[in-house]
DNA sequence: CTTGACTCTGCCGTAACGTAAGGCATTACA
DNA sequence: TGTAATGCCTTACGTTACGGCAGAGTCAAG
């Protein structure tokens, strides 16, 4: 049985915290001596780690209490939530970097003092949303990334490559070839499905990459045949084009 | 002269808020009528809008306060501290996503109901640290990158080939001679004054890059003369081993 | 003159505590 | 055993940026 003073020393929240999560009834104290000072056991310390995890994952406490007094409450379904609310708050603040940034890096003389009018804001937004595109994808592969078992990504990879034999197979077609075309633009809603919205412009960059990286181009000959890889890239080229 | 109502329904802020506004006196109207009613002249449009910038980017009210009325406040030092901030954010916000992503990933049968004991958390957190290292310097010099002018980025450009040039230079030499790896040190030094954090780990990327890919090796090896790229991959790998 | 739209000034509530203030309880030391 | 030093309690206000009332006054139209 611990006091307050020890259970704040040993987890490193305050005290008030305790007297706070006492209070609306997060984490009661397993007893109370007659002076009315609180007691904690080690079950009610095991339960205050578990609300700091889920604490630090900036679940709203309330919630946090219906997650641990109700088992109807499905904390899987809860942490997925809280993912896609985390990750929403991340892509806002990147965008709000890069408008900072934005401003930052054109306005050093204009930020002198008095106003923007809205048209200038708007510019320094749009600037600011481009320059921002490419970085906003590649987020959403890392974090997509992240969720995955090693052997959903390992059959995420096979996937890939049946996709890029499906399009090299016809490498004796020429590339604007309408049933090439076609593969391309599956090839594109594989990536959207797998990984991140794949728009043109990223498209085109894996295309170019096929060829730029030794590697990648290696594996794709070996795989699908001699120049599938530079065929790939050409096909690739012709769609995003229209 | 606009009423609240006009003033709300133009710029889309609560007419709640233009009274708070009003209160703590960030945004007084021009003028108000016998009868009390709040006026806004386009004057006062034109600062609320500066003011929404401002709020945009999350800066406190009372800082905005402070930034618009006393011109020794430097609004240049307070973005860039505000950026400085908001990039803290970011990264908490990105390891969060790591952690919950990791608990996901592993936990689904102990996300059952009870408590996690606190080595299990930290194993979390460690393995989110690892797969969120590498993205985490990305991260950074994204937004490095996003701050800079054209003309910075171009000089910086330049700076590289310089260093990379120092080292190619004496790929006569061992690439373990000492000599050399000094050169490799000052290439990571220089790595991380402008561009981002650069650990053995990312350099060592960076290295099997410049051989990897075909586009980097062709501008190595033509500025820094003949198997250059090799030679520098060669004696960043061996830097890194120690 | 009434009606409906509009506006005003309070004041309470939010989330998660921090920071006192004022008053017992426990412990340490002389 | 007295007293000082901690430790603990409760109560309650402060924080941020408003949202949402209530109750009352104001304005333009029919």
């Amino acid at each position: 049985m611990k006091t307050v003073k020890e259970v704040s020393e040993l987890t490193g929240v305050s005290i008030r915290t305790l007297h706070h999560y006492d209070q609306i009834g997060l984490l009661k104290p397993s007893g109370v001596t007659e002076a009315g000072y609180r007691l904690y056991d080690d079950k009610a310390l095991e339960r205050l780690h578990t609300i700091l995890l889920f604490r630090e994952l900036e679940f709203p406490l309330k919630e946090i209490r219906q997650i641990m007094e109700s088992p109807a409450f499905d904390p899987t379904k809860a942490l997925e939530q809280q993912i896609e609310l985390l990750e929403k708050q991340y892509r806002h603040i990147g965008r709000l970097i890069a408008l900072a940034s934005e401003i930052q890096r054109r306005g050093k003389t204009a930020m002198g003092f008095e106003a923007f009018d809205k048209s200038e804001i708007e510019q320094y937004k749009q600037e600011a949303r481009e320059r921002w595109g490419n970085h906003e994808a590649y987020q959403e592969y890392v974090h997509r990334q992240l969720r995955k078992t090693p052997e959903q990504s390992e059959q995420e990879g096979r996937d890939v490559m049946i996709y890029m034999k499906n399009l090299g197979d016809l490498r004796h077609l020429p590339p604007e070839s309408a049933e090439v075309q076609q593969k391309v633009k599956e090839l594109q809603q594989m990536f959207t499905r797998n990984f991140y919205t794949c728009t043109n412009e990223i498209l085109s960059c894996l295309g170019e990459m096929y060829v730029d990286n030794t590697r990648f181009q290696r594996n794709i000959d070996q795989e699908c045949g001699e120049g599938a890889a530079e065929f790939i890239r050409d096909a690739i080229r012709i769609y995003c084009k229209q």
